[in-house]
DNA sequence: TTATTTATTGAACGTGGTTCAAGGCGAGGT
DNA sequence: ACCTCGCCTTGAACCACGTTCAATAAATAA
């Protein structure tokens, strides 16, 4: 009867990251707390501290998950697309990104509010995630910009990303821009509509 | 003997405002605690709550003072320069925004950590401060694109600050993409070297 | 089965924002 | 000068929350 520890281990894991991933998508991660998780999640609040080191541990597992569903989002759409050019593509890949961000805005906000806070240890999966979509967005750079040399381009990457998220950012802020949806894409069309030209 | 009251008020209502940047600046909104802050201030806890609805209300005068600024340093560096154009303008100001982040990053963090977790109820210098840090950007705009109507040139500037925040945001945080400051720099020229050629 | 190790529990701890009943103090009237 | 009224101030207490830990239960080994 070896292993059965591991196997419930296991199962309170993903149990946990489901209730977390539904309570920040309903509340946002400000309403996570731990005795509500224990409940849904069917143990105690102890339990928590067994399988992860801190409730920012559990989160971080949620956004692994949110991560990875992000870059399968931006691919699948980018795809999906006919190609009309480096600048159509990017422009498909902001609009996806925003697209992303207004159906599941609270687990978006996840991935940056809490990382914020975490300082150092960025991990493994982060980093790769990240350079899936860094190289996304390089191969229609790299048809725009056939001559520039790789340090410049892959500082335009980080450049391009960054500017889109600041747009969706401030754009799905109600405070600063009050911007409808259809506006933020016109922003970004324009923007990305500009490069290269 | 009429008046002893508000001044004593406002006296306070200084103090803490004072303390609570001081606080914020050198250890960033996180450390913030109504205990301490009663203690630096010279005054009890129940005391902070005579002046201010909560501590958010406080942060926000804190943020008032901060927007401000950051409104006149971005002004001032514009002023400073001598006129090449309407893009070496832009650049300027997105240099000067990212300065002021750098050198006052944990004030700077707490414009956006804060107001994200307002909802409802904008103050009206935000809005009016805002106004004047859109405006700034107007003016090299119209310059550039002097055949765009209103609406269209108000949302390229919502867009270009937005792309700037978003630029140095990220690039300040160290686990996305540990950009040196004169790299930042760098994108920052780039992209707005771009707009309009 | 019994012993030993490991997981689980939930009450308790520490921290921190906010409140409130009690006492203090300024302003105006006498 | 004194009294009175109402606001200000105080800090202990309240509540919510993340995290811990001694006690309990369960699983593995002998």
């Amino acid at each position: 009867m070896a292993g059965k520890v591991e196997e419930r281990k296991k199962k309170l894991r993903e149990a946990l990251i489901d209730a977390a991933e539904a309570q920040i998508e309903t509340g946002g991660l400000a309403t996570l707390k731990a005795r509500k998780l224990a409940q849904v999640a069917g143990c105690s609040v102890g339990a928590i501290y067994n399988v992860f080191d801190d409730l920012d541990a559990l989160v971080m597992a949620v956004n692994a998950r949110t991560f990875r569903r992000l870059g399968s989002f931006v691919s699948a759409q980018v795809a999906a697309q006919t190609d009309d050019g480096p600048n159509a593509q990017m422009i498909t890949m902001s609009h996806a990104y925003l697209r992303f961000a207004v159906e599941h805005t609270f687990l978006w906000r996840a991935l940056f509010d809490l990382e914020m806070s975490v300082d150092g240890a960025v991990p493994d999966w982060y980093l790769q995630e990240l350079g899936a979509v860094f190289a996304l967005i390089a191969a229609p750079l790299a048809r725009l910009f056939p001559d520039m040399d790789a340090r410049a381009r892959d500082l335009m990457v980080r450049a391009l990303f960054s500017s889109v998220h600041g747009i969706v950012l401030l754009g799905l802020e109600k405070r600063i821009s009050a911007v409808p949806q259809d506006q933020i894409e016109i922003m970004l069309t324009q923007l990305l509509g500009q490069i290269g030209n």
